[in-house]
DNA sequence: GCCGTTACGGTTGAT
DNA sequence: AGATCAACCGTAACG
């Protein structure tokens, strides 16, 4: 059950312990930074601890992407039934073959790859428990089976699941993953938003009109998505929008590119008009476009690079990872949906 | 004062 | 259905 509202942090932004900051926030620690604007100030202006900050920050630059990681959920089984089957067939072949052989094997033959490959301790097990003496007593079906079955690199796990280039370290000497390529991670969701909502062809086809789409952010708004989320919300918290309020807001207001621009956030047909909440809320302060969001009336960057909320338009003049391009491309889907 | 890191208490979702 | 586990979260505090 979550709390109606948050927890308030000592910078007196509200918080919801366990769940992400909503993306728009993401989004404008991001922005912000983009400007130049120092983390700690960031950290004030959005009153987000600048341990977050600083998190967010590392994580856009590393993966490119603002969106959260994967929450819940069990990683992808490795031994899945179409490598059983492999190691089944192996063993059939080979009664004496060994663990760490079967484990070359399944890596050789592309059954699977260094993120998905079986520990030999685990193919051991599948041997002693799944396989037992199958080895012994069907060696004649083995000569029903092709001399070399095609190995299947596309098991549903393999293809659902594809490791969180986040998570996967990458092994030396391999470089890290840009963003484009981190975007390939889906697991561990097949449920993206464009699925649940059904708007999956009308976002691809928003994303093949737009040639500056990122894939990243594509990938991320499915990365978000392994929850199934309620239905959108329109209550109001202590006279705040819930949207507003609730990290989840991605999941109501955010564009199916993932990328919960403030415009996206406050135009969609489901969202009141903004009120100011009497509450001080890191939500609050979000006005009807990206570049006029303020978080009160006496912050100013102590750098000096005063933000006009009048003259920045990031959303034209910031082209980190293709967000500006992929939010404008997708928003008319997302005001048409949500 | 800034910032990277981490312990902590929390949520989430697959098993 | 509920417990467990392992992933993630942001905050607060430390160095």
């Amino acid at each position: 059950m979550e709390p109606a509202f948050g927890e308030v942090n000592q910078l007196g932004g509200v918080f919801v312990n366990g769940r992400p900051l909503p993306n728009a926030i993401r989004l404008r620690i991001v922005e912000l930074a983009q400007l130049g604007i120092r983390p700690c100030d960031i950290s004030r202006q959005l009153r987000v601890s600048h341990g977050c900050v600083s998190k967010i920050l590392a994580r856009y630059n590393e993966t490119g992407s603002i969106l959260p990681g994967a929450i819940g959920g069990s990683k992808p089984r490795v031994t899945t039934p179409t490598v059983v089957k492999h190691i089944r067939t192996y063993k059939q072949r080979d009664p004496g073959i060994f663990a760490w052989e079967i484990r070359d094997r399944l890596l050789a033959d592309g059954v699977c790859d260094k993120f998905n490959l079986p520990s030999v301790s685990s193919i051991s097990r599948i041997l002693r428990n799944k396989i037992g003496n199958l080895a012994q007593q069907s060696q004649y079906e083995s000569g029903k089976q092709a001399p070399h079955p095609p190995p299947q690199p596309s098991l549903p796990y393999n293809h659902l699941y594809s490791y969180p280039a986040s998570k996967v370290p990458n092994p030396p000497g391999m470089p890290t993953l840009p963003g484009h390529m981190a975007m390939h991670r889906i697991w561990p969701s097949s449920h993206s938003v464009t699925d649940i909502l059904g708007i999956r062809s009308i976002t691809e086809q928003q994303i093949s009109d737009s040639p500056s789409f990122s894939s990243a952010k594509l990938e991320e708004w499915s990365a978000i998505n392994r929850s199934n989320f309620p239905p959108a919300s329109s209550s109001l918290v202590n006279g705040v929008d819930k949207a507003h309020l609730e990290p989840h807001e991605a999941k109501f207001t955010q564009t199916p590119s993932g990328l919960p621009t403030a415009n996206s956030y406050v135009t969609a047909p489901s969202i009141p008009p903004y009120h100011p909440p009497t509450q001080v809320s890191p939500y609050m302060g979000y006005s009807a476009t990206t570049s006029a969001y303020v978080t009160g009336p006496t912050w100013q960057p102590a750098s000096g690079s005063a933000l006009s909320p009048h003259s920045c338009d990031l959303a034209g003049s910031l082209a980190f990872k293709n967000i500006a391009a992929s939010r404008d491309a997708i928003h008319p889907v997302a005001a048409s949906v949500l």
